[in-house]
DNA sequence: TCACATCCATACACTCATGAATGTAAAAAG
DNA sequence: CTTTTTACATTCATGAGTGTATGGATGTGA
């Protein structure tokens, strides 16, 4: 076959990682050939051989494509007001992490790493989502320990133990929904549980 | 090889489902051959045949083993008190549910079906687990709503979104805990969750 | 005790996926 | 315009895993 152009190179890799996504949130990632990949984007797996190494190669590239937003998402937790309304802040990282994740390509890598991959080579999936859990966890135990300081928080309650009881929501909720994201809104149903449980671990002051 | 008796054969079967327990959760189900399961269980793949069709039935049978305690967990929400006292009930029949999932085989099972098999055959996790979520999220709303009809239940809060709320925060502590379940007791933290969650959603009575 | 069924090991055939090797036409570099 | 490199397709060798067929020794029922 013919070369391609630079831009034809490039489009033909970002398409066979397209195809990955799909094939793999599709049949799982163990049981995906390359040869499945390949003529899913219209291509032999000379092409998948000539960009990628193997297939853990491929699907460290597919993870890559979201992994810098993937980030963004705990960043997003270093807020500006966390020093003054850190509930509202807390209401407005997951405002942004719930729209984010319902971008097609966000909820299917998630998907697949939670749900449709097992350990693999050098990646292990469950220590990924053990950072990530602990990450937002450590934020929200700032962010609850901040209120509690700034009287924003019930007395009866542990800073820690809020922080424990959202994150666990919000896991929960992120697991049952990757799993069938038809059944209802992450966004929706997604705020009415923060909203909520904000409400319930704040401080009456109505 | 000679041939073993009726209660030899039987254990030789129980020590192929062990070794394919042990051996899933270290490696995940895909990744196993059934070659793996026989030399870990001191055997060869004859065995295997002989006892199993296959892969998938092999799989379906170590399921076997917990299926029956795996629904007593959704029958023991059936509780007497769900009329009188429903959020003691829930109470209790959590306890009862954190002490079983410590058991080693049902912790591994269940770790198994979560994080470390793939769509497979025939079996699909992903709506044996939709199954568990919507029977345990059904549950919740009778409760909630039984303790609303009898003013157990603060009156600004919907008993359907206290069930998603609690139901949420089970599943996320689940998957937390299933993923690495030396970092916490499930049973203690579990509790401590759905205790403090049931008091916020408790009509105040002090 | 004798025939038979059972429990498991061994051997074999087959598929499928991988990865490397090779081919090749066109783009890019000079 | 020539040379080199790129971006794939095609082919081939290999191995891993599966499923089946066969063998064989021993419990088991008569």
């Amino acid at each position: 076959m013919a070369r391609r152009t630079k831009a034809e190179a490039a489009a033909t890799r970002e398409a066979l990682l397209d195809a990955a996504e799909e094939i793999f949130l599709e049949r799982g990632v163990a049981r995906t050939s390359l040869e499945q990949i390949a003529r899913h984007a219209g291509m032999t797996r000379g092409a998948v051989y000539w960009h990628f190494r193997n297939k853990a190669d491929l699907f460290r590239a597919m993870l890559d494509r979201v992994r810098m937003p993937f980030q963004e998402l705990i960043d997003e937790i270093g807020d500006p007001n966390l020093a003054t309304a850190p509930l509202e802040a807390i209401h407005q990282a997951c405002q942004r992490g719930f729209t984010r994740l319902e971008q097609p390509r966000y909820r299917r890598v998630h998907a697949i790493l939670i749900h449709h991959c097992e350990v693999f080579g050098e990646i292990d999936p469950l220590s990924m989502q053990n950072e990530m859990a602990e990450e937002a966890l450590g934020a929200l135990v700032d962010y609850f320990g901040c209120a509690a300081r700034l009287g924003q928080l019930r007395t009866d309650l542990q800073p820690e133990l809020a922080a424990r009881l959202l994150q666990s929501s919000l896991s929960g909720l992120f697991h049952d929904w990757l799993r069938n994201h038809e059944q209802f809104s992450i966004h929706q149903r997604g705020m009415e549980l923060v909203d909520t449980l904000l409400k319930l671990l704040a401080r009456e002051s109505g």
